[in-house]
DNA sequence: TGCCCTGTGTGACCTCGGTCACATACAGCC
DNA sequence: GGCTGTATGTGACCGAGGTCACACAGGGCA
């Protein structure tokens, strides 16, 4: 077992407390930002583990445009993946880390021995839970809201200013750069953000909440 | 337990093999089309294990407009109410039958218990896998193709004619009915499939799924 | 200093999907 | 037959979002 690893491993991932034997067959790696862990294509290699970083989980359309599905912060597992394992289906998004991330890659012999846990079953089922809601929360909010609540939900919650440029914005919501800056001009116009290269300061959160919510 | 229903949960469900004692405790009922087995706001009573029927899973909109997550087969579980239960969330979702339904309710003690047994963990995973892409795909076809596309495919793999009203379709697609209209009519123009009340009668299956394919 | 690359601003234009306000049409039932 | 409720047809109109084709700005770097 890699020892400087097992305590953080423990911190983030209570569930794997009554499993010694599978942490001490968990090595750490860390790769760059913007390293692939796994595209449409390829064949499931197992569950990513995150101690530090994140992955972000995304499904490209054909002509280039990308839509997020969701985030994976430390502490959390990555099940797209599971798709491939338990459904014989092709792996339907593509994890790619934003940052500079550690994390651990559990093989899926592991992951299934690992079930026998109640513990752990617990947290993979919570995780799997969580994320169906997520999605069908993004369900709801393409289907049926307009570009500029989403736009305004994806400025909040990310501090006083999000560092950024147009064109993950549209990655993220699913549309394209002109969109996304006619959009953040209208809300500058409106006195809700003010707007410099790579960089969106917000000044009237409120107001941007008020239009997240529709209105 | 109730003799009779033994062998045809047996048979849908295999993952119960080895859970005599669960098995004596599930009770099958049946409630006719139209029943709300669970709303948004509901707490979760349970799991239901589909023996014939469906379940329709959808999502409402504030204005009234609705859009179908998925259907919940024979042989299926529904696994929405799992987020209430895993996550701590309120339910994100409605169920309702679509037909004369039969089915039994999974108690969530039950349901913890019977994740000892591997095969049901195996089971219940797959079906997790499952709906999670079933779900980003659908998050794609909203995303990214055009509404004549998925009408298109709500259409095919219903046998050669489909029996339903304009909003139906429309509530499964998350549009309005005048659009669905739109479009059948501009099907039947191009001679994919003939019309009448209540049925859409497939004219030529190779041009719709070309149109499926979005092109 | 000039160059180049990335990020941004912008206006003309188009299409899709949605809204509204109707008019029929058809079925069942009295 | 006439009534009523549900399903459908339809045309005018609108607005959001997407596409295209640019111009321009700023920073890094030779």
């Amino acid at each position: 077992m890699n020892d400087a690893a097992a305590p953080e491993l423990l911190t983030l991932y209570p569930a794997l407390t009554r499993l010694p034997d599978l942490l001490s067959g968990l090595t750490p790696m860390t790769v760059p930002a913007g390293t692939a862990l796994f595209r449409e294509s390829d064949a499931c290699q197992g569950f990513p583990l995150v101690l530090r970083g994140e992955v972000r989980v995304s499904r490209a359309a054909p002509n280039g445009r990308e839509l997020e599905l969701y985030r994976v912060a430390p502490g959390e597992m990555c099940l797209v993946s599971s798709a491939s394992l338990f459904a014989q289906q092709p792996l339907s998004a593509r994890g790619i880390t934003t940052h500079e991330t550690t994390l651990c890659l559990l093989a899926p012999s592991q992951f299934r021995a690992a079930l026998a846990d109640e513990g752990f079953r617990q947290y993979v089922l919570g995780l799997f839970a969580a994320r169906m809601a997520e999605l069908t929360g993004l369900i709801e909010a393409i289907a049926f809201q307009k570009l500029d609540s989403r736009l305004a939900a994806a400025l909040l919650g990310h501090g006083p200013q999000r560092k950024t440029t147009h064109q993950a914005l549209a990655d993220e919501l699913g549309t394209v750069r002109e969109i996304v800056s006619r959009l953040l001009h209208r809300f500058e116009r409106d006195g809700l953000v003010e707007l410099s290269r790579e960089s969106i300061a917000i000044r009237d959160s409120a107001g941007l909440r008020r239009i997240a919510a529709g209105g």
